[in-house]
DNA sequence: CTGAAAGCGCTAACAC
DNA sequence: GTGTTAGCGCTTTCAG
């Protein structure tokens, strides 16, 4: 800058200002120190602007999601991108891997750069050690998952009462072994659905049955291979209700491996992509990721603009669609 | 950092010695500091840091692709992630859309962030506008798609042979009239692709027919419309080779839509989830990212090291995989 | 409308 | 081992 300044033959403070677009500079000025800069190679480093900027924002905000390879994670990034370009911001993003330390590591890792505020779909459990980063000005907002012994903005799914809806749907074509396919209980959405699970059935007066509670599977192979083990058990379940899409998948290969796709009904938590091509097309309760995705970052970027009002919890419904996998009764 | 030193009692370089772990401090002092940060919320600024620091490095990256919600794009994304975090690199992310402009833009918002390197799958059709960065510096590798008017290193996936092979597939299945699914042939891997697609028509004395070869299309809905349109026609098509996935995708929804999926064969370039699954399940040309990832990541950061070397483009061969789709033989 | 001086939070260099 | 001074690239403040 120092040198685009002695070239133009101007002073180091309207370059600044010309890169600045302050209306007030001599337009004759301003050509020259667009000249010497083209010529110099110049392009001003925000990093050390927003140094001594006055309200020292860094116009870059965190994003902490699950994995972003998957779909579910990759869509909501998509939108975070598209709105953050919109204001100017910039995005920096991690994958936690439900691991809680991860998230710990990560966020100080993002605050070490000074983001303006950190969007995060948690994997701990406790984010006490946040309520220092809030008392020096750091803002929060929580996505998919809430946060424990902390006040934060937050949005959520309908996890409990889409999962209610789908079991309830199950039980209506006749169906009272239902297999339950979910992950971790010690991960919220995994339990809320869980919740919905045992509401339907409690409802319906069957009970939950332990043997057909698959939770906290490992990986894929080893999960198909639980599946096909209870498929093949003495009263196998006549339906599965798998509450992740990585799940939903495991369901249909298990189901696949035993021929019984067309036989035993199958619905699947969150979007699969290809649901509708599958035979038989896959019935599944959805999350409307632009409406997450666009209340969470809304509510930061208000938060980032000095909206101090109450905390808030938003809740989005989830949208309950028959494809055919959900719809074949029991026998 | 200064209330820091006055609350520790120490002054504000050992403070930084704390922080940066030089091993030539009191313990006594260590833990005065420490327990100072502590009190006082204190962390330290990176971007502050890497100001005056020796290498001037900011250990971020820069990376830009086509749509992170595209899981082509999200796969490498997730690589590139786990390779900087290994390496105490963060990344800034990108979508271009095939917009060539927002690439130029991007790059210059990277580049005023002071990224160490800029890997880019570019949608520009010229390059030469970062022969300047180079010159201050700058490191960029090329990954998908070669660099225009500008040396680079590169990543590249064989796409003319692994569709000359593809093409060939079907050939042996008797198929003569292949419908080609291809993107705007200004796309670099749209048009390679259709290069082997002619090439495996040509030694096959076919040659290619105008009303067969169907690129640029919209929108998903128009392009299943196209697609469908043509395997209604006099003399339709026997096969089809989609080359990309969201193509595939398209030529599938076609088929079903017509009810041709078991008679018509499809081989589609690039994985798409639950290819397996379909039914038929679905042939495929895969590219190798873990690979293309891979020696991307490590090529850029051993610029960033300092290997001033001559230019390198590593090509990584794809895997044809028959799954059944591409298995059904002409009528 | 323009420029000089001070300082953002930190680290390099060089004393002590 | 530890502290002091200067300065990274920029913006602020305030004087002209």
């Amino acid at each position: 800058m120092r040198e685009v300044a002695a070239l133009s033959g101007t002073s180091l403070k309207t370059v600044s200002r010309v890169f600045n677009s302050v209306p007030t500079v001599d337009p004759v000025l301003t050509e020259k120190v667009l000249k010497a800069a083209k010529k110099l190679n110049y392009t001003p480093n925000m990093t050390a602007g927003s140094l001594r900027r006055t309200n020292g924002k860094t116009k870059t905000i965190g994003i902490l999601l699950e994995d972003i390879s998957n779909p579910f994670s990759a869509s909501l990034y998509r939108i975070y991108e598209d709105y953050a370009a919109e204001n100017g911001y910039i995005i920096l993003a991690g994958s936690l891997d439900e691991e809680p330390e991860r998230e710990h590591d990560l966020v100080n890792l993002f605050i070490s750069r000074r983001v303006d505020g950190l969007l995060l779909a948690p994997s701990g459990t406790d984010h006490a050690y946040l309520k220092g980063e809030v008392a020096k000005g750091m803002h929060f907002g929580f996505i998919d998952r809430p946060p424990v012994n902390f006040k934060s903005d937050a949005v959520l799914s309908t996890n409990r009462d889409g999962s209610f809806e789908a079991v309830n749907h199950l039980i209506s074509f006749g169906h009272k072994r239902i297999l339950f396919l979910g992950d971790d209980p010690a991960i919220y959405t995994a339990e809320e659905r869980f919740q919905g699970y045992a509401k339907a059935l409690k409802r319906a007066k069957f009970g939950v049955e332990k043997r057909l509670v698959l939770r906290g599977l490992e990986n894929e192979e080893s999960a198909i291979a639980e599946v096909r083990k209870v498929l093949r058990s003495a009263d196998a379940p006549t339906a599965i209700f798998a509450t992740q899409n990585l799940l939903t998948w495991v369901a249909m290969k298990a189901l696949r491996a035993e021929k019984l796709e067309e036989k035993v009904a199958l619905v699947g938590f969150d979007d699969i992509p290809g649901a509708e091509l599958l035979r038989p097309a896959v019935t599944l309760v959805r999350q409307d990721l632009a409406e997450l995705g666009r209340r969470s970052i809304e509510m930061l970027f208000s938060r980032i603009n000095g909206d101090t009002s109450e905390v808030q919890t938003v809740i989005v419904p989830t949208t309950f669609t028959a494809m055919g996998s959900g719809e074949i009764p029991a026998r």
